[in-house]
DNA sequence: GTCGTCGACTGGACCGGTTTAGGAGGGCGC
DNA sequence: GCGCCCTCCTAAACCGGTCCAGTCGACGAC
């Protein structure tokens, strides 16, 4: 209740017996002050309990440690994938070693991240952001450059229209995904995509129908979801149904909720896994070695990925950093996967 | 890379031909300024793309639209628990409709969260905090206090130190779910609950106890978990290889991704859910509903649980808020739970 | 015609830092 | 003794807003 008293520069300054500038100096860590004023000065700050004010700090040096993320979610999923816990976790890690703070907001449609993205920057709330879920002829490459705002694009760079960006070489990926299903002798082959309006998924998608083309699979089905184990359950539903000569004998899943959900759609309608269906995860949380089978998965170091966007953002803000892409996912077999029988 | 002209509200006053305080005024809606003037500052701001300078802005008027959130999460646990992401997600839901954002961290240890907290306070970054994750003898309590940080505690008030604090009747809860089981025929219950730090761990185990006191369940037994699949697969399978007569009939967990651990542990082990065991999941996100079976729950909303503390930190700044419990938790039956048999 | 009041607006102090030009004092070379 | 350079430090402008005291003109009352 009881506002305590506000501490300011001045008080430090005047109880060390200096001049503002040089407590700003001594606290920002430039030459110019002997030993012993800086020591007195450390020595105010600290019985008087002084901390700057950053606020202060960002209007007269016109920076903040702050980076924007703004992840856009359908209304209806209310939760966060754990792609983006373990994403949003790699992302601080990198942050906390440079006492930076990450401003986290959840949109529901590209409009409005535009929108926030927009009032982050030109109310200098934010040093740079972090862009995810890239889109064919995406806005927001647009808008930060005119903006001149630092950001990084996480995704492949035909789609984040020549911003600085970090990627996972999806393609190459999921033509291993696909080749190792050939291999297993599997020949109807169907995958339950991600939002049909993201780039990824449709790079996922042409990458799928090529590694088909090149082994010769005919009958490949590609269905997209909004990423939802609702929405996995259902597309597994769907697939399984087919008549019997018609039915996937192996399915690849563009996340790992959804294959847990397939999982048991699987279960529910008595089709065997490994035994009558192959299933693969993308992503490979903890929850692949929770189920039962196991789940074999593409499996990315998303923590990693994180903590790599937020570097190269830092890159940006620095105003040296070139778009790359970070280590390709790797395929894990475990249990939910066998020969095709 | 060419730095956008920096327009400053100087710069809209020159334009509409007024002064600062005018324009001030138009943009912060408050009285004092024709319905023509204002036109015209607002005609001005947008044609010179004109926003006000959020940093200046709290300068000066002291207030700042950030709430803080800082999550503590051992090192090895790289992601956010299903709650949490929820949570997250019903907090900003409230926060957007005021344009406040939420600055979020991820901290490893109490003494991190506190030094974080008390530089967001202090460095003006954050016009309150919402504390979760309390402990027995918890030091933020009196830390917040202290600094007089508005904060709003997530925790029940026998733990929160006097704090404004928003909490499910957790005892209330699991006393219903040991009922629910016992109503069941179960007679040796297990739960396997959460950090044995965390305060709603240890309110949940008395819980456990004086439930089964009370309809003379003998003989429970109640281990602690990191919360993480892992832990809660190590557990479970500790409590199914208990020799026959004296293996838990029913197990209780502290949050569903333990639940969903301990359905495979219990698939591998050959023990059937729920003929032989019947497992009793908490929190209920999307997960419960994809197993197989699908998981028994303790459901919660936690998104609203999120609002509601949120509305309550809002509450706490205004200077008018008072401790309140939202709704307990309710049993949903699903397919993981059965009679004893 | 004068006074009082009210609405509309201005000027400038202020928030709490950073930054820069410049001054005081000491040491050194010659 | 003088000029010069260095080190250490100060004063004041500045960042871009908010806020308050006060000015100015119009209008109503008496």
């Amino acid at each position: 209740m009881s506002t305590p008293p506000r501490v300011t520069i001045k008080d430090v300054a005047a109880r060390a017996g200096v001049s503002k500038g040089a407590v700003s100096l001594a606290f920002n860590r430039k030459p110019g002050l002997s030993d012993a004023t800086r020591d007195r000065i450390f020595a105010a700050a600290r019985e008087l309990g002084w901390t700057p004010n950053l606020t202060a700090r960002s209007l007269s040096s016109r920076r903040v440690d702050v980076v924007g993320l703004a992840i856009c979610r359908p209304a209806r999923l209310l939760g966060l994938e754990p792609f983006y816990m373990e994403f949003v976790s790699g992302v601080e890690s990198v942050l906390t070693e440079r006492s930076c703070s990450l401003l986290l907001r959840l949109v529901r449609n590209l409009d409005e991240e535009l929108a926030v993205q927009d009032a982050w920057w030109r109310g200098r709330q934010v040093s740079g952001s972090i862009l995810v879920d890239f889109r064919a002829d995406d806005p927001r490459a647009a808008s930060a450059q005119r903006l001149g705002m630092p950001v990084v694009a996480v995704g492949h760079p035909s789609l984040t229209g020549g911003l600085t960006s970090v990627w996972t070489d999806d393609a190459t990926a999921v033509a291993e995904a696909v080749r190792y299903l050939a291999a297993l002798g599997h020949r109807r082959i169907a995958r339950v995509g991600g939002a049909a309006l993201l780039g990824h998924t449709a790079i996922r998608t042409a990458a799928v129908d090529e590694a088909a083309r090149r082994l010769g699979l005919a009958g490949v089905r590609q269905v997209t979801t909004d990423f939802s184990g609702e929405d996995g359950a259902r597309a597994t539903r769907s697939l399984l149904s087919a008549p019997d000569g018609d039915r996937p004998t192996a399915i690849l899943y563009d996340n790992d909720i959804m294959a847990v959900a397939g999982l048991s759609v699987a279960a529910e309608m008595g089709v065997r896994v490994p035994a009558d269906v192959s299933l693969l995860a993308w992503d490979d949380s903890q929850l692949c070695r929770l189920t039962r089978p196991t789940l074999s998965a593409m499996s990315h170091d998303v923590h990693g990925f994180g903590a790599e966007v937020a570097r190269t953002l830092f890159g940006v803000i620095a105003g040296e950093a070139s778009s790359h892409p970070v280590a390709t996912p790797v395929l894990v077999p475990r249990g939910s996967t066998a020969p095709a029988t």
